[in-house]
DNA sequence: TTTCTTTATTTTGAATACAAAATACAAAAT
DNA sequence: ATTTTGTATTTTGTATTCAAAATAAAGAAA
């Protein structure tokens, strides 16, 4: 009881698809996504295809422009810059309310995350990228707040710069998250917003200059 | 040139209309959609009234059940203190924004929006909601954040709140309300944001209480 | 050649059609 | 009376069709 699968919609792996295209470079950024094509080339017909279309368009992965057609999104450096001041939004508040939710055990299991790149003298780039990702993730789930977590996707477009590599070397950034975590784990509230703060806006400010 | 309307979409007035219905009521929470009961009722077929079911549900607004149908969103109270978690997120960020890109004069209109009732020994309930209502969309565009504009979409649904009336009476909302203004206009960024979350946080937990 | 019209082709947005699933209903069994 | 089972109806998800708009192509005028 109360165990259903969600998704018998055929709009659903399509949207999969789609993303996971949009994200590797099969779609490029500007790519006019012709209906009846990609349609076919996914073996549905386009009213399924449509529907995840226009999912990803809420995610901003996608643009529509009426009667001419929908493009794969090309994002600017400023509405990239818009991205990480919404992210600094979305993500100060999401430490607030994981301190205030999170058990002394998930804490830990932040901090864990990294724990693989401490004394390490050197670092493994991609690998510190998906850690990077998962630290960020589970803060957003720490806060218990899905709406909070619905506008975290929003911000997912900023996974294409991590496409582009790291914007700031690991040397630099391990230090901030391990600020955020210390502030987390003491339940300091102010400080935990101010070491979040800090750490995105370097980032976006980095992004700013080139 | 670049002077062209942007919708001929039969889903966009359907959508604004379905928007209005379930604003004022003329839809109610829980209320089953049946698609082709409401398209005929709007004189269009199922394909466009999709389209704008699809929207409100990107907007909480309306909730998808797959081969069951779409409703009504029903807001529950937690997810309502959910959704004043992200107006602190978001506005507190618009602020911070507001206040690196606003002009003086801007400012200052944003100051107006509160002065018919500075002095004034009888505020109109209805007048003032809907000043505040101006206050924070005006905050919003001051941030020149689309991104973060479209992430204001989502508490949307915070305007169901309003439906019920002011959450606290105008004499104790006004002055929080200059606060903030105060804060913007003397460029002080931790002042506005510590103003404007204590704005939002306070009409939270009034609504946690009851 | 280059630019402007006119015509053909493609592509979108909307309506309709249809199969599969969900719901409602009625009869039979407990 | 209450539950169960089978059948009819409704409703959804997907495919298909069609008209209108946008794009591309071809020919005429500069």
């Amino acid at each position: 009881m109360g165990n259903f699968v969600q998704h018998d919609e055929l709009s659903k792996p399509v949207y999969d698809r789609l993303k996971e295209m949009i994200e590797n470079g099969t779609l490029s950024p500007g790519q006019k996504l012709v209906q009846e094509k990609l349609a076919s080339a996914l073996g549905v017909s386009r009213t399924p295809l449509l529907k995840a279309l226009q999912n990803l368009e809420h995610e901003m992965l996608v643009e529509s422009i009426p009667r001419r057609g929908m493009y794969v999104k090309k994002i600017s450096l400023p509405e990239m810059v818009q991205v990480y001041e919404c992210r600094e939004a979305v993500e100060c508040m999401a430490v607030r309310l994981a301190i205030a939710r999170a058990t002394k055990a998930e804490i830990l299991k932040l901090k864990g995350i990294f724990d693989p790149f401490a004394g390490a003298e050197k670092i493994e780039v991609e690998k510190y990228r998906r850690a990077d990702e998962k630290f960020h993730d589970l803060i957003i789930d720490l806060s218990q707040n899905p709406v909070l977590k619905k506008m975290y996707l929003l911000s997912n477009l900023q996974q294409r710069v991590y496409q582009l590599g790291l914007l700031r070397p690991p040397e630099e950034t391990l230090v901030e998250h391990q600020q955020i975590i210390t502030a987390i784990y003491n339940r300091d509230v102010e400080a935990a917003d101010r070491a979040m703060r800090n750490h995105i806006s370097l980032s976006r400010k980095k992004l700013e200059v080139g």
